[in-house]
DNA sequence: TTGCATAGTACGTCAGACGTAGTAGTATGG
DNA sequence: CCATACTACTACGTCTGACGTACTATGCAA
């Protein structure tokens, strides 16, 4: 069995998370499958195949992040549930953390073995 | 076949990626493995499993994010790579802008299609 | 009527997240 | 000096969920 390195080097593997990006999409109103492939493709880039994101879609809907709306055409709108709304807020704020983290410890450029002696400094400045 | 509903409803699924939180430990110096775990259950809160953790650090490895020191002892520490730091920084700034535009989404609290009947009244009581 | 965009279903694959168990070194204490 | 606990991994298994491909079907324009 030969190893396998799927992806190209130097790529970190996984886009961040479908369930994230409709959710983030549907934050700002109703849309059907469709219409949010190509909102999240304007706004974060990413191209959602219809695997990815009808599987992502039924998942959301599965666990209340998200509802369909009555409709009797041939699509499907969704919109964000107040759960819905609860679990961005707490994903956006988790990754603003993990971002400002990652941009404190990129900035202080290996000074090696330093011995850690910063917590996280939470509270704001007198 | 039943239906699954994995985790708990309400939850997202799959944290973020422990890549990322490795990335990020070690871009403020070397760390072995379980060092790195305990680094990143102190700035993150999350706790990586054995399984998790060195599944992921084998990954990195052979994508050369991050690379191993030279070392005899029983621990091996590993370093975070030029290629490692320049993902980091592009996966920060990922971060960054989405978790920019979910809190403009959140804000603008779906102004379409609802009907807005919420007193604007935030005060506290009494 | 062909062609294209829209809109979604229905598969399959497989990377990778996560858990559990096991192993081994070192240190401390009764 | 054996037990217990923490350290530091290895090894293995499961299964979610990301992603791709193929396919169906509607509406519209040339």
């Amino acid at each position: 069995m030969t190893k396998r390195i799927p992806l190209a080097i130097d790529e970190l593997g996984r886009q961040s998370e479908p369930a994230v990006l409709i959710l983030t999409s549907l934050a700002s109103g109703s849309k059907h499958g469709y219409a949010l492939a190509k909102d999240i493709k304007s706004f974060a880039g990413v191209d959602l195949g219809p695997g990815t994101l009808y599987g992502a879609i039924t998942r959301l809907e599965e666990r209340g992040l998200i509802a369909p709306t009555p409709s009797e055409e041939r699509r499907q709108p969704y919109v964000i549930t107040p759960s819905g709304r609860a679990a961005l807020e707490s994903a956006v704020r988790d990754m603003r953390a993990l971002a400002d983290e990652g941009t404190r410890r990129l900035r202080l450029r290996t000074l090696s073995q330093q011995p850690q002696s910063r917590p996280i400094v939470t509270g704001v400045a007198p």
